[in-house]
DNA sequence: TTAAAACCTACTAACTTACTAGGGTTTTCC
DNA sequence: GGAAAACCCTAGTAAGTTAGTAGGTTTTAA
């Protein structure tokens, strides 16, 4: 039940992204250095991003990287599904829909199952990367 | 994020063994016909279940397996940490508070997986083995 | 025209998963 | 006391996934 790399990397670089909002394009090398992160690994994480509209990219120099929308508007679950895929426990509660047991009514596991990604669903959805800086200032601030 | 076998076919066995708490030792191949599942393998998963003291086991003719308490008593979470290890999305927000990042006070994604973790964790401690007969004896009701 | 940057594709080593195989060992029935 | 039923234990392994690396192409500001 781990999450990948991939999440978790593109979240702390989402997250990264959010707080330079308003800066012009952020370029990889600086993220990726900011963050202890690969460059050509989290370059491919940028690309899957992108083409999921989650960010815009500017080519060139004095280029790089900036969200599409406000922090406010950017949640963890959108980013998280965008490089993870659905967070689903077992493909069959997964989004798809796809079944891969027959006894699916009434099956007392997958009635856990569901339980479980409803709840992470509930969490990651209602978690925005606006939400994460506050949280993280409020930190500071108290320190 | 997915579950894996270990924790499904687990959960799966366990909730067969609740159903036939009180009637005695269930040998294993009559649990893995009834699920489905290969004995060999469903046997390793026993093997944990019982190291961890969540099943009781009898050996000989007219042996098997039985919870080693009342499915009311057995929890979800019991169930899957015995099996799958530790349900945290990541190593930093692990129970064994081993850290693998640095920045670990104040970093915005610990704080959001801090929250995913807990909302699992909440999920599967909340469940009993006989939480999950009562909902699925609902569901054959109303149908 | 040079350099900085995004963009793209292919490859790979290491790890994990989901088993299978094949022996024990213990207990009970006859 | 022999045989069978069942648990017990260890080792191996094929397939898949992960976490990258490598090396090139394209775009564009200066």
């Amino acid at each position: 039940m781990k999450l990948s790399t991939r999440g978790r990397y593109g979240l702390m670089a989402m997250f990264q992204l959010a707080l330079e909002y308003g800066n012009g394009p952020i370029p990889l090398n600086s993220i990726a250095e900011e963050q202890g992160l690969s460059e050509s690994y989290l370059e491919q994480l940028f690309s899957t991003l992108r083409r999921d509209g989650l960010i815009n990219s500017v080519r060139g120099p004095q280029g790089g990287y900036l969200l599409a929308y406000d922090p406010g508007e950017i949640t963890v679950g959108q980013i998280l599904r965008s490089l993870e895929g659905d967070l689903a426990p077992a493909q069959c509660v997964g989004d798809d829909g796809s079944l891969d047991c027959d006894k699916e009514f009434g099956c007392a596991t997958k009635l856990v199952l569901q339980r479980i990604k409803e709840s992470i669903d509930s969490v990651i959805d209602s978690i925005t990367l606006q939400d994460m800086i506050d949280e993280v200032e409020k930190i500071h601030l108290v320190k």
